[in-house]
This record gives structure tokens, C-alpha cells and sequence, in this order.
DNA sequence: TTCTAAAATTGACCACGGTCAATTAACTTT
DNA sequence: AAAGTTAATTGACCGTGGTCAATTTTAGAA
């Protein structure tokens, strides 16, 4: 009793999801106008806000799955032994979430942030990046005095810190993986205090 | 030759500014209405933009301000010598960054991320924090082998990653302390790896 | 085939932030 | 004081995301 989805609307979901792809193919996530994508795919506006919760709920999406397409790769490298590997292969994955200022932003906004009651697509993804990187760390020669799981979600954070010093015009002088480098050699690698 | 504001101007910013404050004190940060202020104050929806850079612009300034009021507190206090004791000194600022969702996503929008090339009020804070903190630390009983600077980002970063899984209903199980003291004890005090 | 209830779609309408050419007020200069 | 110049203010207007009562389409029941 839990099937009672019409094949128009399957249809008519799919030609907004592709029409929005197209658009962000052509001009980027941040220049998605939901006018732009409800004309092209032929449906009235309404339309659009009965099947996506919102501009944020179909960039959820759309971002969400772009993120775990990278994550379902990072998947199959094998544990990285240094910081360097570990950076070259969480890079792809922070490359996509800092091409623009606005994919930033929604995933920022969206991260631990889930306001209603069911975790959203893009919170799913950062818990899945803790779990991806928990378990290489478990195979990893860095610090084993705290658990896998806290050494990642450290990286996660991070990570993001070092993403949002990249959009700060003050911080450009380094390069993003040498931001990196530093935050994860001090918190994968410490060294004993004298 | 850098004085050409008239008094007419400062009048009107103040008058601007208090009454946002009226506002954001009777029903907080994210229902405040550009028109609202702009009505209440008894000038044109034009004016407010000549004197801000937009409902983002103003918000800048008032949590900003807000916080830097925080940090002038948190100066005066001795250095820490328990994580406990710096949860403690760094829990009001964290407090008033979660009070809100509207505030918490105005802060991240902002923190590292003056998108002009001049660095905003928020993003100021942000830097000053890590001074505070880093003053703090050269006097605390931590980790010795990386700078006090570092450390500070570190406990800057931790702390935006408690305060977005604050958010997150998935995460509610734990307070804020809990997670920052399991963070900041992994950060702060690394025991050698075996 | 016809009727009916539920589901999907429509589009006029609203809220709210933001813009800008035109107007008014404030100062200089003569 | 009058004319000229710059700065501040105005408000009609726009872009864009979002809402919802009314309408159309669909799937089954009679």
C-alpha cells in the first residue's frame, strides 16, 4: 500500500531533475533560476514546489548526488599512509564543494543542518565522508590514541575550515592543500609534547 | 579632506541601527524586516541601502558587534588551564552563535568569507578569536608542539563543527560541551601513539 | 462506459530584498 | 543672498522564491 506514485509524475520529476542539470551543466549551480528551469521543462511553477522541497531541497539533490558520486570513488581507494595521499584523495571531493561560492554555501547550510525531523541528502553525505574516511584511518599509520571515527570527523572539520579560509580574500596566499597539510600533520600526527 | 559625512547622515544611520536593534531585541535576528526597519524608523526603503550593504550588511555589523562584545569579555580572563575551564570561558560566544539558526547561518556565510576584497566584521572576529585564544594558550598547561595559532584555529574549527551537528536532530543525544570536550581533549592533549 | 475520489497541475498572487533615475537638502563660492 | 555643486533621500519598480484555491488528469468502483 505504499506505491500510489502516478507515471506522470515520475515522468514529470525526471524532466525537471534533467532540465536542472542542464541548466547547472550550461551556467553553474548558482545561476539556477527556477523560472528558467519551470519554463524550459514546460510545467507551471507550482509544479516545481509540489515535487522539490524548495530551490534548497532540489540543490540538496542535485549537490547531494554530485557528492556521493565522488564519495562512491573515494570508496574504492585503498587507506591512504600519509598526509599527502589522504589530501590527493579527499581533493577531488573539496575541489567540487568549493567551485562556487553558492555550492559552498548550500552545503554549508545544509551540513549539520538538517532543521526538520528526517536528516537531509547533503547531512547524509558528511556522515557517510566521516565513515568512508574512518575506515581507511583504520588501516592508516597515524595517531591510534583516538578512534578512527573522531579522526575523521576532525578531518571533516577541517577540512571546512580550510574551505571557507579559500573564499577569504586574505587567506589566498596559500594554497589550499598546504592549509590542509598543515591542519591534518597536526591533528593526525602529533608529536609528543617535550 | 577624508570628512565630508554630514550630521544629517549620522542621524540617520543611528537612527537606522537602533531601530533594528528594537526589532532583533523584540523578536530576534531572523525575523527582522528590512521593511519593517525602514518603515519604523520613518525613512525610504532607498535609504537603508545607501547606508548598508544590503539586510546582510547590517546583520554583519550587529552580530558582529555582538560578538566582538564577547571577546572584550573574554580578554579580560586568565588562561585556561583545564579544557574545562576554556569551554567554559568560550561557551558564551558559542551560545550566542547557536542562538538562533538564522544567526549561526549568517556567521558561517560570513566567517572566512568576505567575498570583496575588504574583510567584513564578522570575518574580523573570527581572526580575533584566534588571537584570543592564542594568547591564551602560550599560558595553558597544552600541547607544545605546534604553534598557539594553530591550536586556536583548531579549537576554532572544532568549534564551528559542534556547533553545525547542534543543528542536526540526529546529533541532539549530546550537549554542545560534551562534543566540544571530547574534541578539544583529542586536540588539545594528544596522548603518544603506542 | 460512467461516475467519483484522490492526485497532480496550474497560474495568479504574495513576500521580501534590492535598484536607480529623479528630487530634495546641505554645503561652497562669488 | 543667489547660484552652483555635491551629498543624501525618495519611492516606484524589479527579480526571484514561494503559496494556494481552483482546475484538470488519473485510477479504480459501480
Amino acid at each position: 500500500m505504499l506505491k500510489p506514485i502516478q507515471n506522470r509524475t515520475r515522468a514529470t520529476r525526471a524532466r525537471l531533475i534533467e532540465t536542472a542539470q542542464g541548466i547547472i551543466a550550461a551556467k553553474g549551480y548558482g545561476a539556477l533560476r527556477v523560472e528558467e528551469v519551470v519554463q524550459t521543462a514546460g510545467v507551471a511553477k507550482g509544479t516545481f514546489f509540489a515535487h522539490f522541497a524548495g530551490k534548497d531541497g532540489l540543490m540538496e539533490l542535485m549537490i547531494g548526488a554530485q557528492i556521493d558520486a565522488f564519495l562512491d570513488e573515494a570508496e574504492t581507494w585503498p587507506a591512504p599512509q600519509t598526509i599527502d595521499d589522504l589530501i590527493t584523495q579527499i581533493m577531488p571531493l573539496i575541489q567540487f564543494m568549493t567551485s562556487e561560492r553558492y555550492v559552498f554555501d548550500v552545503i554549508l547550510r545544509h551540513s549539520g543542518a538538517a532543521a526538520r525531523e528526517e536528516i537531509g541528502p547533503i547531512a547524509q553525505t558528511f556522515t557517510r565522508q566521516v565513515d568512508v574516511v574512518s575506515r581507511w584511518l583504520s588501516d592508516s599509520p597515524f595517531r591510534k590514541d583516538i578512534s578512527g571515527y573522531l579522526l575523521a570527523e576532525g578531518i571533516q572539520a577541517f577540512s571546512v575550515q580550510a574551505m571557507a579560509l579559500h573564499f577569504c580574500a586574505v587567506n589566498n596566499s596559500e594554497t589550499m592543500e598546504d592549509r590542509l597539510r598543515i591542519y591534518l600533520d597536526a591533528w593526525l600526527n602529533p608529536r609528543l609534547a617535550s
